[in-house]
DNA sequence: TATTAGCACTCGATTCGAGTGAGTGCTAAC
DNA sequence: GTTAGCACTCACTCGAATCGAGTGCTAATA
């Protein structure tokens, strides 16, 4: 059987019509609808084909009909496509309404906080988008921070903290910074510290994880006579620095929002997703399935995933709408609304739309 | 009317069924029980007097009795007391049960492990308590970071790490280490760069926030030359370190615990709950009370928040049973359990006790 | 005088059945 | 191909009946 074009209005307005109420919606009222010049009866037949293609399904024989899954799929796959020829179009007209993070951007004004240590202020930043997107929305949200490429050695510095204690700092590509406290028994002068620095330095400086090995230190520890212990410290917390897989940072906000939507909110459901919110663990295949979707495929870089199409387990209710977000450098993450399937995708994707764009604007402008 | 002890007996039969059970216990259950040598109708008279003292209550009439938010506050009291009591009793004996945090205390076996850099490590260890304190009981957990006094500068460098970019590191009391970049346009030689750290240090170093005022900031700026512009910033940089209060950093664990109690499982309780938990800031309030109320009458360090006792309005219908926890150097947190207002006290308390003891051993080991 | 047996009573919880109404599928007429 | 009409389904609501755990009170008992 095919999709004609009236089917494909009907299973539209039934869509649309379930998104507004959360309520099977029967064939009468969608032959009242302004638009729709047929009777109940040819609704209903036009209705029960849709439902043989598992486009709709009854929650029980005298009921209304609701979107399946696979309906709900063709409803936003079309709202994908428009989006995307609309994005087209506004990208050539450059609207300016990225107005919400005007006052993280006014933060930013002066170059200093610009080239700050990524690891604090970044987290402000994503923590707040987060939240932006979960009261924007009233759904829950999720961001991960941008995954850094980050191998190479960029700066070592060992100085004297106090008589017992050294700090070693460490600076790895990307503009990370690690620090370790060491203490010492033996009291290093000035001269010494100077010198290990400079060796450090120049032998390690510019290298990546694979090439500091274990020849390469052994050299080390000889030109650095009887320093080797201190030198075998320090050289550990700078190939921590650069290998620690830091397991992916994400933060969540609007979990509370679920118990909104009655299909999320009973125990069963409710304790799966707070478990997933707080554990976090869970989501990050959310964000891998993202990004590769995104290389697959790289279109607006929206992905939505209905019920069961998302990765986690625990969101089988849910659907997800992810976007990549790109902070300059080649520092992508995820962003991701979570709701319920009745979810107004609309006002999702725009949403996060906007909230990319700004993100965009706030890094071009450095 | 007095509290006398078959009263007693009795309130502490009807708590401790509760407890179990979570329904209302009526007076023949506890005529039934192995040592009550009385019928149900004398019980019943004492529960009469029982409800009129305000211990105990009916949630409806033909229903049995329930503990008051004041019969659960004398019997947790007495808890307490006999608590108190095996404390000194087991603080002579020295048991050595604490076996929970090993593995931990195994990774800070070597020395370098155990100096350092307390950001990162104190962090997981932190989460880790939470999250063993709620898998232990079944309720949801929270530790907030210990509070450090940290108001005096104890060492400041600027280094280069490469010809557009300079790093300030300031280690402030505590061990807290701050670093900054700051870009800047001209170039400067090392020697310079040596005589600033130099000039920084001396200057600074040992100070608290207080006494940098704006006179001794511009004597340091004259003494800097042309270089007035970057020692502003690194000031700053320093400032901020010693200052920065940072929101008092909590973790929580086990949110999703509350499903398990019906009591606290309903879409109102939950929500205002998992808003809470996600929140943390509301949590602020629950430390410092505790802090306060260990402050003012120092005991065992165990304190009860019983229903509406608690700052925290959500918890109105929760037990909060919070401790201070040490870690040494005066650096101290607090940590709490969080469940329904029939939750288990004794084991919680058992829980929280171990864990503190842990915590204790573990830094003093250093 | 304190305790207990007995009894009427209360009231939430459960069960049952009737009634309601939104919605369907099918058939026959247009 | 569309529509009016009709019998049918089934979740939902509501009230009546029943159940039973538990109470308070009274009178008898040790």
């Amino acid at each position: 059987m095919e999709l004609d074009e009236r089917k494909r209005t009907i299973l539209h307005a039934i869509v649309r019509n379930y998104l507004e109420t959360g309520e099977p919606v029967g064939s009468r009222t969608i032959s009242k609808m302004a638009d729709m010049a047929l009777s109940s009866a040819t609704i209903r037949n036009e209705m029960a084909d849709l439902e043989e293609m598992g486009l709709i399904l009854q929650p029980h024989t005298s009921a209304g009909r609701i979107p399946s899954d696979l309906g709900y799929r063709v409803y936003v796959d079309e709202m994908l496509q428009r989006h995307e020829a609309e994005g087209e179009q506004s990208r050539s007209l450059q609207t300016d309404e990225h107005v919400s993070l005007e006052d993280r951007e006014q933060a930013l004004q002066d170059r200093e906080e610009r080239l700050l240590d990524r690891e604090a202020k970044l987290e402000k930043l994503l923590k707040q988008v987060a939240r932006m997107l979960a009261t924007d929305t009233n759904y829950a949200s999720m961001i991960s921070a941008p995954m850094v490429r980050r191998n190479k050695l960029k700066f070592i510095q060992i100085s004297r903290v106090d008589v017992s204690t050294l700090l070693v700092t460490v600076v790895v590509e990307g503009n990370v910074i690690k620090n370790r406290m060491i203490p010492v028994a033996d009291v290093l002068d000035d001269e010494t510290l100077l010198k290990l620095n400079i060796l450090l330095n120049t032998r390690l400086g510019g290298l990546s994880a694979e090439e500091i090995n274990l020849g390469l230190i052994a050299a080390i520890k000889q030109e650095g006579g009887k320093h080797s212990e201190l030198i075998t410290s320090v050289i550990d917390a700078a190939a921590e620095a650069i290998t620690e897989d830091e397991d992916l940072q994400i933060y969540t906000s609007g979990a509370n929002n679920i118990f909104r939507y009655p299909e999320l909110a009973d125990k069963e459901n409710a304790s799966g997703l707070i478990t997933t919110f707080e554990n976090k663990q869970d989501l990050t295949s959310l964000v891998e399935s993202t990004l590769e979707g995104e290389a697959s495929e790289p279109g607006t870089g929206i992905q939505v995933y209905i019920g069961g199409e998302s990765p986690v387990q625990s969101m089988k209710d849910c659907s997800v709408v992810t976007a990549t977000y790109e902070l300059g450098e080649g520092m992508r993450g995820t962003v991701g609304v979570i709701g319920p399937k009745r979810m107004d995708y609309d006002k999702v994707i725009g949403a996060l739309k906007k909230m990319m764009r700004a993100l965009d604007d706030l890094y071009k402008k450095t």
